[in-house]
DNA sequence: TCCAATATCGCACTCAGTGCGAATTTACGC
DNA sequence: GCGTAAATTCGCACTGAGTGCGATATTGGA
């Protein structure tokens, strides 16, 4: 039914290796767990469906259900952008260093936030938002992103002191949680109308500009 | 034993009038709870502690633990800097209104953090990143700040953009949690020579206002 | 003093998550 | 192919958090 596949199996992945069909079972497990469990969850919202009912949906028993997600809520943070966190450190790999770090995350993110704003995702968002614990939860996950950017961003720019660039990994992600919420507060308002989220995290991103102009090489993209 | 009171009570305060007997006792019972629960914390760790052990340590039944508190997390929660949250939408309002939304910000986060840097709060701190769900609901917290500070300083600053002293109330927070990450890993590796959590607060603003420097009548303190 | 609101409590229940271990399936070297 | 080790699936029983319901006690105020 969908299409964009969870990630992060059990045991480590191996790189270079063709998948055997072991693991191709295993996906598709992990992958049809994470599938019923959405639909459920949109169809009953998240707190009403239990994970038997997952389980049994998805074809396998309730004590298998914990072979492949530590718990109901991993079950939805797997769709969390749908890949969104994985792909942000590729990405930004991808940048040129003729940049700030800044820019670069800025970009980088306007390309990932187009790519990411799918059906699914708008979805699965909007059901991260129904419970206390998952809002949470989808903080730390933006947490996490903040970690990984700095964690490339030093790679990438050695030169730069790490308190720097772990500071514009934190004005990036901030950028782009407002953004967020300006883009749902925008689709509350105006459910035709609304603009996509890459313009809200453009407006963002100016704002952060004018309130702290760009210094030392930093240019305009 | 501990001094800190948690608050939010489940029925609206009242404000004018003299706290009866009935008030006193609720107070009481709650802050036995969350001191007990704590107490209870510190010695076994928070999973270990069970609901029933806390009820029985505070002298209630098992039931009415949940009269006083949503879930055994939030007793752990109640102690989140011992009332640094609820503290700082007052201390803004204190703060002379001739300085940017974001100095101010700066200045009276600077004197909390030096008020509410005890043993209680270090050790409530401790504990809140012992589980993911912890972790995750601490920067929930956080971004509850972030809201309440914007909120204080659009009343406050009411010719000034409200996206700008929305971006503003997100540096401020977002410098005190790197602020705070640097503290705790500083206390880690030096445990005894270890600098007050202040002094990274101004590292961490003096980082801020480098990599993007104050502008239009902001003044550094 | 009586009434209504508040507070305390017990009971039974649902559900998430875990520990243990058995049964099954797959990968892989021989 | 064959056998072994590892990975996977599953059932069962258990703990513990949290809820719904309703009964009882306590308190504030008319």
């Amino acid at each position: 039914m969908d299409t964009a596949p969870p990630s992060a199996l059990p045991s480590a992945a191996t790189p270079g290796k063709t998948e055997g069909l072991r693991d191709r079972k295993r996906r598709e497990t992990m992958q049809r767990i994470a599938d019923t469990g959405l639909r459920l969850f949109m169809e009953n919202g998240f707190e009403a469906t239990t994970l038997d009912a997952i389980a049994a949906a998805a074809g396998i028993a309730r004590r298998t259900f914990f072979y492949y997600f530590k718990s109901k809520e991993d079950v939805l943070l797997a769709w969390q952008g749908s890949g969104f966190v994985e792909a942000i450190g590729p990405a930004l790999r991808q940048e040129p260093t003729d940049q700030s770090p800044l820019a670069a995350a800025r970009h980088c993110l306007l390309t990932l936030v187009a790519r990411f704003e799918t059906k699914v995702a708008i979805a699965a968002d909007a059901l991260l938002r129904s419970t206390e614990t998952l809002r949470a939860r989808k903080l730390a996950k933006m947490v996490d992103m903040e970690r990984d950017l700095a964690q490339v961003m030093a790679e990438r720019w050695p030169d730069r002191p790490p308190e720097d660039v772990r500071m514009a990994a934190m004005l990036a992600i901030g950028a782009l949680r407002l953004a967020q919420e300006d883009w749902r507060r925008d689709h509350a308002a105006h459910p035709d109308t609304a603009r996509p989220l890459a313009d809200h995290l453009n407006a963002t991103f100016a704002l952060l500009d004018r309130q702290v102009p760009p210094v030392q090489g930093e240019e305009r993209p």
